[in-house]
DNA sequence: TGCGCTTACGTTACGGGTAACTTAAAGCTT
DNA sequence: AAGCTTTAAGTTACCCGTAACGTAAGCGCA
């Protein structure tokens, strides 16, 4: 007990002792089980379960990047779990994770399968949901709009003055993010006299290669595309490589316009229409936002972080 | 007790009291500690943790994916640690980690600090030593002998008839895995009559960007390098970038060389002369060792995952 | 009918740390 | 020096699931 005590640092008992403790710390190389004290003081533990869809994706490595600093600057730990953009995988995890008594919980994206919803509601630890801003949270959310972003990308688009526009993405099954942008971009597109004349989402990861041979695909279809909107960066980068294998002029020829400023543009000669999005920061605020609420302090419960239109040279000026 | 014998199903009790038994279960949506089970049985937990030095660089992402995703289908968690190329943050992460009692531990690099080695020998759980082979691990290695990759793009350098070359990376204070590529590159270059007239060694991550401005940097300082070698894809990318910006032929004026074979190299039009790494089996390698391990399977304690020389089209021919 | 065996379920103790309480010793006051 | 307070250290019980053991009922068989 006074071993306890003393390795606590939270006084009642003496140098004397203090020192005899930690000398037989030192000589035994004793390391404290955790399990132990979490279990006992019915606490929850320092661990924080972080759900993220994949890692290919630069985008999320660095949103992971952000919280797992954030969180271990404060001394907690992040159990990992990939769901591969599935409720399913999602669920099967959040079953696991919280079995572990997580003092908390940041997952990706707003929509979670009605078992998931549950447990999470039952869980009665601090959940923040990023990504997709959730104006009505399970408990907190911070993100950005994707369908403003969709629609700002969209406006923008038109009064570039293009009529004919293309889209190349990537589906997974259920409802995310990337379609809500893509939702306020037909919407845009639309409402701005043009038309999203073929969308193409591929069954495959929203990555370079497939962004190069959805533009193949696309182009081929003659459908007389003039931008071609991407599901984000990567896909866009691809598609630009694309157009310069294929001795295709951008934005003379064709415009080329991605989503979500990855770090690779900043050294790409000719500067990728974007939408920047602060990916690291997005990370950080989640983390913040789960050690406030652990600790008690007051926390808005949803935060908007914002994205800005990169305008870039591979569409053409109005 | 009877709930505990249903929950594991491990028999000695009638259909009847099991169906009681859920019924309740499903009723007070409960969900069983896990600490109590550990904590009781003094087995280990699920958790393997797993330390990664950064994730802004897309070569660590992919192998933590791998990871993950093997420990996962093994029902078993990945407790993340972002060690930022420091043996202290390694040390640190090491001490909390351990005090969760994992079931094992994948780190990243074979360096360690003395008390993290003791701590982990003390540990007495299966370690993994993954990305730079070690032929007397603490445990077990996955990995490749990145002295002999480096040599390998050494040497097919010389073959190309280059004698003066450069190269471009970033330091990190302690021995790591790039600095024995370097060594091993420059033992090959010195062997075939070349020379590495110019080490840039920048104090900034290794990604697109520090490629760009360290290629800019190293070729002021005109010391006739006809050929750049490179920590990674990421900044021989940006290295590309740069001799594109200033209207310099590849490779009929400058040879550049990257590592690691990015998922980038699929789409750009010029195949970037490379090192390929299988990143992703690396993780699986990794995640299946423990595992095995873990299950008492005979395990080979060192294995050697591979690497190939990709020519490309960025150096000129011999 | 009585013996042993099986099945189903209950009871006890334990793991490692800590909250809450108790006890012992030391210090202080008048 | 008696009586009080403060400080240091020890004791007990508990967290929750499970190993190990205990027990009662049911069954088969001679």
């Amino acid at each position: 007990m006074t071993a306890s005590r003393v390795l606590r640092g939270e006084g009642g008992y003496s140098e004397k002792t203090r020192d005899k403790v930690m000398e037989k710390v030192d000589q035994l190389g004793y390391l404290p089980n955790r399990l132990a004290t979490v279990f006992a003081g019915d606490q929850s533990s320092t661990f924080v379960g972080v759900s993220i869809p994949d890692l290919g994706n630069e985008v999320f490595a660095q949103v992971l990047e952000g919280i797992d600093r954030k969180l271990g600057s404060f001394g907690r730990q992040t159990v990992l779990g990939l769901t591969q953009h599935t409720q399913q995988e999602e669920e099967n995890w959040i079953r696991t994770v919280l079995s572990w008594q997580p003092a908390g919980l940041i997952l990706t994206g707003r929509y979670h399968s009605p078992r998931a919803a549950e447990m999470l509601r039952n869980a009665g630890i601090p959940i923040v949901e990023i990504w997709d801003l959730n104006s009505s949270p399970l408990d907190m959310s911070v993100g950005i709009n994707h369908f403003d972003s969709g629609f700002d990308m969209g406006r923008y688009l038109m009064s570039c003055g293009y009529s004919n526009i293309g889209y190349v993405g990537t589906s997974h099954d259920t409802a995310n993010a990337a379609t809500t942008r893509l939702d306020g971009f037909c919407k845009a597109v639309e409402g701005g006299g043009g038309q999203v004349v073929k969308q193409l989402c591929l069954h495959d990861t929203a990555t370079y290669y497939p962004g190069f041979y959805g533009t193949e695909q696309l182009l081929a279809s003659g459908s007389g595309v003039e931008c071609i909107f991407y599901q984000n960066d990567a896909m866009a980068f691809g598609g630009l490589q694309y157009c310069g294998t294929k001795g295709m002029q951008v934005p003379q020829d064709i415009g080329i316009a991605g989503w979500g400023d990855l770090p690779i543009a900043s050294v790409i000669a000719r500067r990728l229409t974007s939408m920047h999005v602060p990916h690291l920061k997005l990370g950080q605020a989640a983390a913040e936002m789960m050690i406030g609420r652990l600790s008690d302090e007051p926390v808005e419960p949803c935060r908007d972080i914002g994205f800005r239109l990169i305008p870039g040279t591979t569409v053409r000026n109005a």
